[in-house]
DNA sequence: AGGTGAGCATTTTTT
DNA sequence: ATGCTCACCT
């Protein structure tokens, strides 16, 4: 090791990035270097003869996994680099799953439903399984299903309760459609590597050094997943996290994973990364005061060689509106005081609807902004729409998007044949596409309509053998089959704008165009672009990292990034330790939230709280969150609006007060 | 089918 | 205030 160049790491860094075998803890604070040291580690075991091809990363998004891919490639040769395996925990689960759920009573061609699939067949299974006067609430169905799954196989499926006969039929639905949820691919992967060693064994052959990314937020089947693919006695696994930063509790991550992460890989040497390359120490004292209030931690002080810097700022403001007017008025002079580009504000809040009155401002003065986050990117009908034929032709047990696109665009399959089509399944024990291919039930259906569902039967048929011929043109047929159909004149007739239409025309084209890319750089054909379709649901804002302006972002999505400046908004008792976590005692998750949001900041920090807001329509007096008693101290400024605003001008605020004007003139 | 309105709850969302 | 869901209507 001796000739290894270090790539400029501090000693625990190098420590850690330098560690060979047996289980190693790195505990990386906010800011302190993390991903550049397990880039450096991968690196370094390269340099140490461990075979690329053997060193695989988990992640938990598939940005982080292309980062880490990225910055490897900036180390080693690229050969090299592009043998090493990045990946999000999910995607592995399909890649293992891919090859062995017929062991499972899965066939290997699954469908993934996504979470809208999901709460489709959830709705469904309601419907069957509840009375009409004891429905039970579909969200809450699912979070149950969701945490019963997370938590492990053995979870009691409660045998008698209304939330355990939908748990049980939808586990049923799901399994008879050949679909898996994304929780599913969890559970069945490690049922699969626990009731098979011989598959486990064959992926730890191909695994000698294993590493975890923000292993904070890993749940229990994660875990599970951990220690069965971690090869080596003592197991070469290599965790990073940082216990302080866990703020997926709710979604079923175990924090307990990380706090006692001994009891599950027992001797490990624990490596503490605590020099932050981020903040001042204004920022760093109010951080480390705040989150030592927490108890069950493993403790940690970030510092920094640089000295205090701009106080950190707590502004109490008179309601919300102000508070959206004063930020932005002080983004705008603050930019132009120092001739900054807005791409280094941000403003974080505790929820979504907090962006609404700051985007408001902001469009008033004409200052450019994204919003990262909300829900609008997401379902995409034309996707789905498309998505649906690819399953169907991949996956004919699926009913779910045979049903969707059985009638998109109409075809003369009315909703009458396809309720006697799944009777008939369902009396045949049959998937829906198997009664539609059956004589007997096409026997049952008027002429016109047997005549359709042949047509489009016959087509799927003949579609999925032209597909599946090897190198085969995949996309060209698959634009084939949409073309035949007429699927884009029906779209674009039931849109309501031609702009709209347009756009979604683009997404249809750009879906096609984007198969085809994945069939030049990839072997697994159909299935594998689904695959990485379903699981990297690529959201704009990370793709235009053109449109740059101030970032408006949640405390939960802002974790990994940073920003010079940064405003936190919103800071009062009961919506930052929200009440609802007050209730379910989940108040320190709070706090590490907030943690999360001051150590965002690189070189201020202005938090805001409010006398007053509106809530659900009507004003309501707020009082500032328990959590700014904790971060005062050194370098820890209060003020109030008022006073801010009696002060006397300098020159800084006139040019702002000009810049209102115009912007108040000109809007 | 697809649109309209009453009724209702209202955190966070990597896959 | 607002957005979402479900039931009912055209």
């Amino acid at each position: 090791m001796s000739k290894f160049r270090f790539f400029d790491l501090n000693p625990e860094q190098q420590d850690a990035a330098s560690h060979e075998h047996g289980p190693l803890l790195i505990l990386a604070g906010a800011g302190t270097g993390k991903t550049r040291t397990i880039t450096a580690r991968i690196a370094w075991l390269i340099s140490q003869g461990v075979d690329p091809a053997k060193i695989m990363a988990v992640t938990f998004t598939n940005k982080a996994a292309r980062e880490m891919k990225d910055r490897i490639a900036g180390m080693v040769d690229p050969d090299q680099a592009k043998a090493v395996t990045a990946s999000t925990f999910h995607a592995l689960c399909v890649r293992i799953l891919r090859g062995d759920a017929n062991r499972l009573g899965y066939k290997n061609n699954f469908s993934i439903f996504d979470e809208g699939d999901q709460t489709g067949l959830i709705k469904k299974v309601i419907t069957r399984v509840c009375a009409k006067d004891e429905k039970i609430d579909h969200n809450l169905a699912k979070s149950l299903i969701s945490k019963a799954k997370n938590s492990g196989l053995n979870a009691s499926t409660d045998e008698n309760s209304l939330a355990g006969a939908v748990y049980r039929r939808y586990q049923e639905e799901l399994h008879s459609l050949n679909a898996m949820d994304f929780d599913d691919l969890l559970v069945q992967a490690v049922k699969l590597m626990e009731e098979h060693p011989e598959v486990r064994d064959k992926w730890r052959a191909r695994i000698e050094q294993l590493m975890v990314d923000e292993f904070q937020d890993t749940n229990g089947l994660q875990l599970r997943m951990v220690g069965l693919l971690a090869s080596g006695d003592p197991p070469n696994v290599c965790v990073v996290g940082d216990d302080d930063q866990s703020i997926y509790g709710w979604r079923g991550a175990d924090v307990s994973n990380i706090l006692e992460f001994e009891r599950h890989f027992p001797n490990p040497k624990v490596i503490r990364l605590e020099q932050n390359y981020r903040s001042t120490n204004a920022i760093l004292g109010a951080a480390n005061r705040l989150i030592r209030n927490n108890p069950r931690r493993r403790g940690k002080n970030l510092w920094s060689p640089q000295q205090g810097g701009e106080p950190v700022r707590i502004i109490a403001v008179p309601d919300d509106r102000k508070e959206a007017e004063f930020i932005v008025e002080e983004i705008a002079a603050h930019r132009r005081s120092q001739n900054l580009p807005w791409e280094h504000f941000a403003i974080i809040y505790r929820m979504n609807a907090q962006s609404r009155l700051l985007e408001e401002n902001l469009r008033k003065h004409k200052i450019p902004y994204r919003l990262v986050g909300g829900k609008s990117f997401f379902e995409r009908r034309e996707i789905k729409d498309i998505m649906a034929y690819m399953t169907a032709l991949l996956n004919p047990s699926d009913d779910q998007s045979l049903l969707r696109i059985i009638n998109t665009p109409p075809r003369g399959i009315g909703a009458t044949t396809v309720e006697l089509a799944l009777s008939h399944s369902v009396e045949h024990r049959q998937s829906l596409y198997e009664a539609l291919r059956h004589d007997l039930f096409l026997e049952t259906c008027t002429r016109k309509a047997a005549d359709a569902i042949k047509r489009f039967t016959d087509e799927l048929e003949e579609t999925r053998i032209r597909v599946s011929t090897p190198g085969a043109p995949i996309a060209e047929i698959i634009s084939t089959l949409i073309e035949n159909c007429d699927y884009m004149e029906d779209m674009k007739r039931t849109c309501k704008t031609p702009d709209e239409a347009m756009n979604r025309e683009e997404n249809v084209r750009e879906m096609i165009r984007a198969l085809d890319e994945y069939q030049k750089r990839s072997k697994d054909g159909l299935q594998g672009y689904l695959d990485e379709v379903s699981l990297d649901r690529e959201r704009e804002e990370d793709k235009a990292e053109t449109a740059l302006g101030v970032t408006l972002i949640t405390m939960h999505a802002a974790k990994g990034l940073e920003f010079p400046h940064v405003h936190l908004i919103g800071v009062e008792d009961g919506f930052l330790p929200h009440d609802r976590s007050k209730a379910e005692g989940t108040v320190d998750e709070e706090r590490r939230l907030f943690y999360v949001g001051i150590t965002r900041a690189m070189k201020s920090l202005i938090i805001t709280w409010c006398r007053a807001r509106v809530k659900f329509g009507s004003p309501m007096h707020c009082l500032p969150s328990p959590f700014l008693q904790e971060i005062k101290g050194e370098h820890v400024e209060e003020e109030t609006y008022e006073e801010i605003m009696s002060r006397p001008m300098g020159e800084e605020d006139i040019m702002a007060q000009f810049a209102k004007l115009r912007a108040q003139l000109s809007g």
